[in-house]
DNA sequence: TCAAACCTGTGACCAGATCACAGACCGGAT
DNA sequence: ATCCGGTCTGTGATCTGGTCACAGGTTTGA
């Protein structure tokens, strides 16, 4: 079993030179890209994470996507595809391991293989969806629930690893606009916050600020 | 010469295939899809213009994007290649002709037609893209550069034909905010207004507004 | 010619972004 | 231990933009 078997059914023979690509390893912190770069190559990510943000002339900044493992990383196809060049910024989040597809590769494998493409098309279908959705969200939901909405997402057992500067560039808001509505969720018995990290106690009641879209 | 062509080199045979299939005519105001319905078929528009709108819980909208000659509607794309349905409202903006190619016909030539294949995903990429511009622009652009931008994208001979709370549906901001706005750039000697129609006085200055990012 | 629909304008109010701080907490260095 | 710089959090003041309520002007068509 490897990465590859994510990518539907592939021929003998590209299996192996997929096979034969060196996986590159890139450490927390690491910029894969910045807007305006040229794209390189098709990247998958085998493992860890990687945020694509956009962030405003004032600094504030908002998580596009993110991609995880079997995932790709759709900003490159765009980029090999149509020849846009990045409009994000790409953060390695967590310690990652990915291989590049070189850009001849990539078109060959696009036009060669059906299974390849059927990944990357879908791929690219559901970011595009995500997107949308986001652009949906920031146009018209409050950050009330933008940000009951983000706490759930990125809970495990109930617990947020994230500074209050975090969960402002994830949702695209302000970080004392998160300050303040964390209190009032505080103050309503939905969390508990901590330097750091914030409990969430009221699960229920999140979801429901959540889904309220005004 | 006919729309087809607007696709790259396409083979004999399928060129038929194409042109045998009716072109519908589409009337102004008329709605091909709404949020939530599944995608029929690969929709491509010859003539006319058609605008895929999200809108808000209270009514707010914004343009995601204009269809116009020669381009694909890139939501039905996804809805074939993904199974994602749609999530905006697709308007016909001004009487309109389209064809539209069936789900199967569809993934066949994908399959079999680089050139309808690279047709697809650079409209996809290209969509992508002025998705994240529009998602970048309502996350960190202010409202004056917004309303700018779109009176110089929608001038002919600077005249823009709309009312000012279309020119709110297409920017995602509210009716009265627009009015406030138009009036400070009436003040300033930008435009001049009037019932339906707001006439381009000092366009430099409106291309420097629209570029100021905050 | 009268009414209904539409377009524009205004005041009041609320949510959210920005600015300018201040205090609390943490790590490492002396 | 103490000090120090960096980081995280909390607060008030102010500005922009979205919402509500409503008024007056303009079309349109019955």
């Amino acid at each position: 079993m490897s990465w590859i078997d994510t990518i539907d059914p592939i021929s003998a023979p590209v299996r192996r030179r997929l096979l034969s690509l060196p996986e590159q390893t890139v450490a927390k912190g690491a910029v894969l890209f910045r807007p305006g770069d040229a794209a390189q190559g098709f990247v998958m990510v085998l493992s860890g994470r990687i945020e694509v943000h956009l962030t405003g002339p004032s600094g504030r900044e908002i998580l596009l996507y993110a991609v995880e493992p079997g995932q790709s990383c759709v900003q490159t196809t765009l980029g090999l595809m149509a020849g846009e060049p990045y409009s994000g910024e790409a953060l390695v989040a967590t310690d990652a391991r990915v291989v590049m597809i070189p850009r001849a590769m990539f078109l060959q494998l696009i036009d060669s293989e059906p299974g390849f493409r059927s990944f990357v098309m879908t791929a690219l279908g559901r970011r595009m969806q995500d997107v949308t959705r986001l652009l949906e969200q920031v146009a018209f939901a409050s950050i009330e629930s933008r940000l009951a909405a983000a706490l759930l997402d990125m809970s495990e057992d109930n617990l947020v690893h994230a500074t209050q500067a975090e969960l402002a560039a994830r949702i695209g808001s302000a970080r004392e606009v998160v300050t303040r509505r964390l209190d009032a969720f505080q103050r309503a018995g939905w969390v508990a916050t901590d330097r750091g990290t914030v409990r969430l106690l009221d699960s229920g009641a999140l979801k429901r600020a959540a889904s309220l879209a005004p």
